[in-house]
DNA sequence: TACTAATGTATGTGTCACTTACTTTGCGAG
DNA sequence: CTCGCAAAGTAAGTGACACATACATTAGTA
């Protein structure tokens, strides 16, 4: 038995897609989204710089992976934060955003990835579901406080102007644009502000 | 006299780095920020591989340069969608915004460049300032709308909270997540109701 | 046990970023 | 005017990378 956790010793890998996602991801936060190589992904995991392309058709589709990966995870940690809340409440949705942006600060790279996607990004129908469920968690959030169906338009208005919001704040945060001059730091205050601020006229109808 | 404008023909170019500047501004448009390559950019510029290392250390310093051009062009964009409504008003705050959306829909290469510039983006002092010049036309604008100096913590805080709502929005537009499923199409009417949602209680004061 | 598809390797090609050594040329001091 | 130098260009080389092709090994199945 070879240690599946590290590296090769039975010529067949065994594990080699997931091992290849998982360093591809740990270079992509250590190097930057650019600063990653197929080669040096295919090193970490003890392979020749051929076999990647027995599993993915190329760069992109490797980054591709990882980014869906990632969407996973994000969608995960949004249902998580919001079911720490009581359902309908203003701080269920702002904990959405709080997973969302400790899911950027945790992972910048991946961030990125998952986001701002340039090669291919529009063509994995995957990808996009992933994307979909993701809104879906904040949609469902957002209708239970206004009080009305995920699919009337104010709703969906509402939610996705949060959505801009959190999505915004994550990326000035990790670019650094919030350190220094203009930094709120800690962002839960500001979460709830912004959920506040933008769904109290719904509430009231 | 050589023809400025195209290439070359004098041995001595000329006018190579406002001209590398413009080629990788194309490229990075058209083939994306990743897609652009040092080598094409001396090609179009009709010189040698080796020509713009006299010109930019390396590769990330040429990108930086397109970048900070593209932040002139922003704030000068900025500032006129805000001069073309009555100082203090909502709609400046919201020019802003459009302009802001408008630069990032109309150069998607560069906007991805100039924000989430990956490599010695936190080194640069000029790009940082320019960032901030920015960020200052924003802040004025609210500062008006609220009656409160630009350095007050509200007048700061509200910034903030629109800049990065319009940040959002501009990215998720030129991602394409918001055509088919959730779109809000012409961002006018959102423009101005999180410009209204998040400046009123400040207003009133 | 032999076949076959999946999965790995070795090797080669073209491109790229960047370096070094050399060449051309504009321009200022004498 | 010309001499000389620094700025700005070239050619050629290095090492890394993405990806292709041909071949080797192995796991599972008939």
């Amino acid at each position: 038995m070879p240690d599946k956790t590290t590296a090769r010793s039975t010529y067949h890998h065994g594990d080699l897609r997931a091992q290849l996602i998982a360093a591809v991801r740990d270079l992509v936060e250590s190097h930057g989204p650019d600063g990653f190589s197929v080669a040096e992904a295919a090193r970490r995991a003890g392979v020749s710089s051929a076999a990647p392309y027995k599993h993915f058709r190329d760069r992109p589709e490797l980054l591709r992976a990882v980014a869906a990966e990632g969407m996973d995870r994000l969608r995960a940690a949004m249902e998580a934060g919001c079911a720490r809340h009581p359902a309908g409440s203003i701080e269920a949705v702002a904990a959405i955003g709080q997973a969302y942006v400790d899911f950027a600060r945790g992972g910048p790279g991946v961030f990125r990835l998952v986001f701002g996607l340039t090669e291919g990004h529009a063509a994995d129908t995957q990808l996009q579901g992933k994307g979909w469920n993701c809104f879906s968690v904040l949609l469902q959030a957002v209708a239970r406080v206004i009080g009305l169906s995920e699919g009337h338009p104010q709703v969906q208005e509402r939610a996705y102007m949060l959505w801009a919001t959190v999505h915004g704040h994550s990326f000035l945060t990790i670019d650094g644009k919030t350190t220094g001059k203009f930094a709120p730091g800690a962002d839960w205050p500001m979460l709830m502000q912004v959920a506040a601020a933008i769904l109290r006229d719904g509430r009231a109808a």
